[in-house]
DNA sequence: AATACCTGCAACCGCTGCCCT
DNA sequence: TAGGGCAGCGGTTGCAGGTAT
């Protein structure tokens, strides 16, 4: 299907205006070259963004615009985060989607300098790894709700962790992890409407300890001691100083995460009353969880026993 | 050491909606 | 108002590198 070498096969039933662009173009693809990358950045640096077709054609490159626009907002913008998902963005995605579902592009707004396709790479590969482990589907309602009063509180344990972690560590220090940290887990700021976390959920009101009774930063399976963790996911936010620290209060979207007075995130998950009237054992069910995030990002295939599958199946219906 | 298999990610495809003429 | 072009979105694919056998 894809030819590297840039001769475009005749499988496509491409949009029109794309196959007019191949006819009159040999045009290339597959991956990019360094020299492609240079032509786009240069062109780009000079006259801007934008008019991709024509940026295209007038920077020299034999590729569509649209090639060019995936590459440069992707790859090759100078803001673009590369690297492992920290757990910051991996509380944030997993909320973001159990509100918006597969908007991605809507996600990766609230994640800076993540792109929609990492975000979506990100989704398929762990999240939904994880869902077929639990031989349940994604959008399942047994799945999401593992997802809000399992995985996410233990995110944010984690998280919690990492900061106090760092913060004893880099005390007297005025470190740019420290700092950050600070305004991820500072819970003063709630009230200002600069945390972008939602209300309660970092700080001294949020209720962890109500859901996972057991957990120190000692004895959980989940600290930064974890290899698997450790190397897939920085357990340290090297998030900048904004970093989720967008004024909610200002901002003008209304479908903004955090804006007060949603009702979501920061209530039903954080005090998951009737789940408890369900007769749900989250201490039962924390063994999986924990597993599961020890192994965020694992490649591991027997995360969940039989039995454990069996265990939350049945505590879920 | 060689091969098969798996995973993560970059890139492509088709579709939709917006804007301009 | 209709049609064409463009930008953007979500889904899918193919490949490179890593891991298991």
């Amino acid at each position: 299907m894809m030819d590297v070498e840039g001769n475009s096969n005749s499988n496509s039933s491409s949009s029109t205006t794309q196959s007019d662009e191949e006819m009159m173009v040999d045009l290339r693809r597959g991956p990019w070259t360094v020299e492609e990358d240079f032509k786009l950045i240069d062109y780009i640096a000079t006259h801007g963004e934008g008019r991709w077709n024509s940026l295209a054609r007038c920077a020299g490159l034999k590729r569509t615009g649209k090639s060019c626009r995936l590459r440069w907002l992707n790859y090759l913008r100078p803001d673009v985060r590369r690297g492992n998902i920290t757990l910051e963005e991996q509380l944030m995605i997993l909320e973001l989607h159990s509100r918006w579902g597969n908007r991605w592009s809507k996600i990766a707004q609230h994640l800076p300098g993540r792109t929609d396709n990492e975000i979506k790479n990100y989704w398929r590969t762990r999240v939904q790894k994880h869902a077929k482990q639990l031989k349940c589907d994604v959008n399942s309602k047994q799945f999401k709700d593992t997802m809000r009063y399992l995985w996410m509180p233990r995110l944010i344990e984690r998280i919690q962790a990492a900061a106090a972690a760092t913060s004893s560590s880099t005390a007297t220090s005025a470190s740019p992890a420290a700092s950050t940290n600070h305004h991820l887990i500072n819970n003063n700021e709630v009230g200002t409407g600069n945390l972008v976390m939602p209300h309660g959920v970092i700080g001294n009101d949020f209720g962890v300890s109500h859901v996972t009774p057991s957990y120190t930063p000692e004895n959980s399976s989940t600290a930064a001691s974890s290899d698997s963790f450790a190397t897939q996911v920085s357990p340290v936010s090297d998030l900048t100083t904004d970093y989720y620290h967008i004024p909610v209060n200002h901002n003008p979207n209304p479908d903004y995460l955090f804006q007060a007075g949603q009702g979501g995130y920061s209530e039903s998950m954080i005090s998951p009353a009737g789940y408890f009237n369900q007769g749900l054992d989250f201490q039962a069910m924390e063994h999986n969880s924990n597993q599961w995030l020890m192994e965020s990002g694992d490649t591991s295939d027997n995360l969940w026993s039989p039995e454990d599958i069996w265990f939350l199946q049945q505590q879920m219906m």
